[in-house]
DNA sequence: AATACGATCAACCGCATTCGT
DNA sequence: CACGAATGCGGTTGATCGTAT
């Protein structure tokens, strides 16, 4: 259980191997294997420890270390699994052949997790982040206008900006709440079932009240009929263009946000991979417009042209949630057909 | 040319887990 | 089963390099 003793050990030396430590570490395991590294650098003729004999060939010496930068395939594979498994750089480094857990980390943190923050995205979650704080660059920026700053008070610029952080966090609540199951729990088979979600979604998008022509949905959807052609869209696409925020889906878009009800009273948020791209893109993870990360030309599509969940207004009979398609619409092919996926699910 | 600063990545540290007795 | 040793893993550090001032 204890700690390995290996480091205490005084004498042994620390730092950058040089080139003749390499070659005696590389001589000696190509022609006996590492057997023990704690035994191995006394019969190497090394004066290190074992822990750092260990770290030095699997980490650089190994043969099969694939070096150079990462491909946007890799990037891509690495953002896929780290939605997934987050920071299991070991497993994550499985699934790419001669790169190391330490390299894959390495890049994680210097390259990667700065892009998702850069775009507002929690790097852990892979989700838009509701904090205000991560927005604050859009609202600076959006309150360094020349315009607003000629038409409009301070006073009533802060009260915009508020307005506005709140219909952003209200939109990215949403998001969350019509999102595909977590990553925890792929289980799809579970749907969207859960009955106060959906309520609160259907609330929230009552809460977005920017809706044009003077369409405002009930409050209370067990009381009043919904028109069969509702004005949800309509409040999004509101909240869309009241909001100068590059990374919110394209309402014109082939993977916009539709959002639609009918006369039972049914919300169906049609292709509902809100900012990931789709249709000519792969969506590797639901939350991360990822042809916005990569600037190659993405792999072939996963997710089906419609991937449709409903929401009810809390009835039981009507309380159902689907994704057309199952879980290869929501998770990475590589993902399905790998026994660890599997294991994890 | 000198200095400051940021990015990168190899290597270390210490905790957790697995293995062997 | 209990214990200690060995190994694995993830977070962090620090040396080095490139770029900006």
């Amino acid at each position: 259980m204890g700690r390995s003793p290996c480091c205490d050990e005084t004498g042994l030396k620390k730092g950058p191997w040089t080139a003749e430590e390499d070659e005696k570490l590389t001589k000696y395991i190509q022609k006996h294997g590492h057997g023990s590294w704690r035994a191995l650098p006394k019969l190497a003729g090394l004066n290190r420890c074992g822990k750092s004999c260990r770290l030095r060939w699997t980490n650089y010496l190994r043969p099969d270390i694939k070096r150079g930068k990462f491909s946007p395939e890799e990037e891509q594979t690495i953002l896929n699994l780290h939605s997934v498994l987050g920071n299991k750089w070991s497993t994550i480094a499985t699934h790419l052949p001669g790169r190391t857990d330490n390299e894959i980390k390495n890049f994680w943190n210097t390259h990667l997790k700065k892009k998702l923050i850069q775009m507002g995205f929690d790097p852990m979650t892979h989700r838009p982040r509701t904090d205000i704080f991560s927005s604050l660059p859009h609202l600076i920026a959006l309150a360094n206008l020349k315009e607003l700053m000629e038409q409009n008070s301070w006073e009533k610029q802060a009260v915009r900006l508020q307005t506005e952080a709140a219909q952003i966090a209200k939109l990215q609540y949403l998001q969350y709440l019509l999102q595909p199951p977590a990553a925890s729990m792929p289980s799809l088979s579970n749907s969207l079932s859960a009955t106060i979600p959906d309520m609160e979604a259907y609330n929230l998008l009552n809460s977005l009240s920017v809706v044009k022509d003077s369409q405002v949905l009930s409050t209370n959807p067990m009381e009043t009929p919904i028109p069969s052609s509702i004005m949800a869209t309509n409040t999004l696409q509101a909240v869309h263009e009241s909001i100068p925020f590059s990374h919110l889906p394209d309402l014109e878009s082939p993977c916009s946000f539709q959002t639609s009800m009918n006369k039972d009273h049914m919300v169906q948020a049609s292709n509902l991979t809100m900012l990931c791209s789709q249709g000519e893109n792969s969506p590797t993870s639901p939350w991360l417009p990822h042809s916005s990360l990569s600037p190659s030309p993405p792999p072939p599509p996963v997710i089906p042209p419609m991937t449709e969940v409903s929401i009810t207004n809390g009835g039981d009979a009507c309380s159902t949630s689907s994704y057309e398609g199952g879980p290869s619409s929501i998770w990475p092919e590589l993902l399905l057909d790998d026994p660890l996926f599997h294991e994890i699910a």
